[in-house]
DNA sequence: CTGTTAGCGCTTTCAA
DNA sequence: TTGAAAGCGCTAACAG
């Protein structure tokens, strides 16, 4: 069955393409004798005008691609679903690209978006190679990252502080009472949330507390992680009130293998995470949290790629801190012994 | 800055642009001398073919347009990352498009996708009214939807067997030893889960127990709804030692209020659910449920619809009713007191 | 073995 | 107020 172009509708209505054209696209003034019977030819034959010609005159496809490591990780998802949800409202399609953590396809995706001719790319990095995007940069095409330097780049970037996502969490164990906090700590101390041990630590020091490696176990900062860490913080046989964790995941297998062993949580240790996943609110208990805004993150993404791609802002590269804040659920509560005493 | 078209690449390898498009795509044999040129050429220019431009003229995009209600619903994610893998795979990109629950969205989606002439689109629907995909199919637009009937089209559609999944939960329990089982049911007798409380009246029939609609209060599918489920299956006053969930979302309610009533649980009441969202396996105990695939059955769609859109399968509407399985966690365990009489 | 060229469906300048 | 026509970047006859 032949697909109706513009000529097909010219026709009909007995007008040149370039009237059909105008009325489609409200470009210019058209008769109102014109105008109806080109809707009217429109209406008749379901005319869908092609966007791929559109975009190959106009250059600019109102798509952006999106790159992320696993768009089925809650936490991506919600990054994504605030990206999308902004795209459609300012009128561009996202092109989902899963790098499956792999920069090998990374690259493949790269490629084909800038085949595609995307307006602009929004890259969450699976690692800190970016040297990848440096064509596109220089390319001219806009580019939005996520928790990555971009040094010598005209990249906008979004981050968080960590520093201070494991201060304001430390804080709060000590605004209630604990003194002898805990830590569970990323395997690796170089990634970017190995900053938030940074912030445990000067919260403690700023109360006079002291932190101490023997109740700092590291985990791969994933469930089983927190699990192994809450096994090794019990056989150090050293005490412990409350335990900040530097992300959920490991919070929760904390939490469970401590209730397993017999502890109540919070009666007798509290816990608080960094992250605010899904999961985080639906354990036993509902897990104390430092939320970062996600589907925010991924609509104010938009909108600042959108302002490149519109020639709404040109300067250099900007360096966007989200907000972040405590989400008190009910993981952490006030160290009774102090009263007792 | 300009943008590296054929013609560039052509003058500088000094040959014609047919020749650079049959080097580049492989297309007819090219003497190694001019592939060679022409590879240095792309190389030292950094060219990169114009897709668009491309599905111009070939009538095709490799793109494929996935609708869905939720791509931050954990469900639906696991499905989108199915089709992605499934689309890399096979040279074809993702739309992703949230229709967040509004057939209004749905629309203007659906005609965008038309516009971008998509190869292709799998679609989630949110209501039964599928209506408005009728344009695609009498156009030709090969469509995959999921749990919908599409009568009168040409369309593979994707789905469980309901009935079914209520009848291996139920069978597991009795099986377990239980007799006294509660159901709760969704709110609406005729969606599709419903269908699952019929599984679950057909498995008690054949063991001779009886269903009772006493301990078979509603919900809303929801998380609260299970709660209030719970509540009403207390305060009614009867017996059961086991309770049937027609999805998991209502059973992690429903063992909330009854852990917080003091009922333990597997050892006074077990429940199953259906569904296996990841939340089923993070709740305290681990929630037994019949899974569905989902990462499978987005593989699958697009496995389908790439047969419809290359022309591999071009036969009247299919049907395909995706394998479930039970997956036993800590939920659900032997009703002790059988043995103890 | 390679090049010329028409044309995919659209936008937009230029002319009327 | 409207139309003719060039051209966006590419593919694929067709011709040589």
């Amino acid at each position: 069955m032949p697909v109706i172009t513009i000529k097909d509708i010219a026709r009909r209505a007995g007008v040149s393409v370039a009237t059909v054209s105008y009325v489609v696209n409200q470009t210019r003034y058209v008769s109102p004798e014109l105008a109806i019977r080109v809707r009217n030819a429109i209406e008749e034959l379901g005319y869908s005008p092609n966007a791929n010609a559109r975009s190959l005159r106009q250059k600019n496809t109102q798509m952006i691609g999106l790159i992320v490591p696993d768009s089925s990780n809650p936490f991506f998802a919600e990054i994504a679903k605030g990206i999308e949800d902004a795209g459609y409202d300012k009128g561009y399609s996202v092109i989902l690209c899963n790098s499956n953590a792999q920069i090998e396809r990374e690259l493949v995706y790269l490629d084909l978006l800038r085949s595609k001719r995307v307006d602009g790319i929004i890259f969450i990095a699976t690692s800190n190679h970016v040297e990848h995007i440096r064509p596109f940069a220089t390319a001219g095409i806009p580019v939005v990252t996520f928790y990555r330097d971009n040094p010598g780049l005209d990249i906008d970037t979004f981050r968080i502080d960590n520093f201070h996502a494991g201060y304001i969490a430390t804080r709060h164990l000590i605004y209630l009472g604990h003194r002898e906090i805990a830590c569970i700590q990323p395997a690796s101390a170089i990634t970017p949330s190995a900053q938030r041990v940074e912030g445990y630590k000067k919260a403690m020091e700023e109360s006079g507390l002291v932190w101490d490696e023997a109740i700092m176990p590291r985990g791969d900062n994933r469930v089983g992680g927190g699990k192994d860490a809450a096994q090794s913080l019990i056989k150090s046989g050293r005490n412990f009130s409350a335990v900040f964790s530097t992300n959920d995941a490991m919070a929760i297998g904390a939490m469970r293998v401590l209730r397993s062993l017999g502890y109540k949580i919070p009666q007798t240790i509290s816990i608080v995470g960094v992250d605010d996943i899904i999961l985080a609110s639906y354990t036993e208990p509902p897990l104390t949290t430092v939320s970062q805004p996600k589907y925010e993150a991924g609509s104010q993404a938009v909108e600042f790629l959108i302002q490149r791609i519109e020639g709404g802002y040109d300067q250099g590269p900007r360096n966007i801190v989200l907000d972040i804040n405590l989400v008190q659920r009910e993981s952490a509560i006030q160290y009774e012994q102090i009263l007792e005493c």
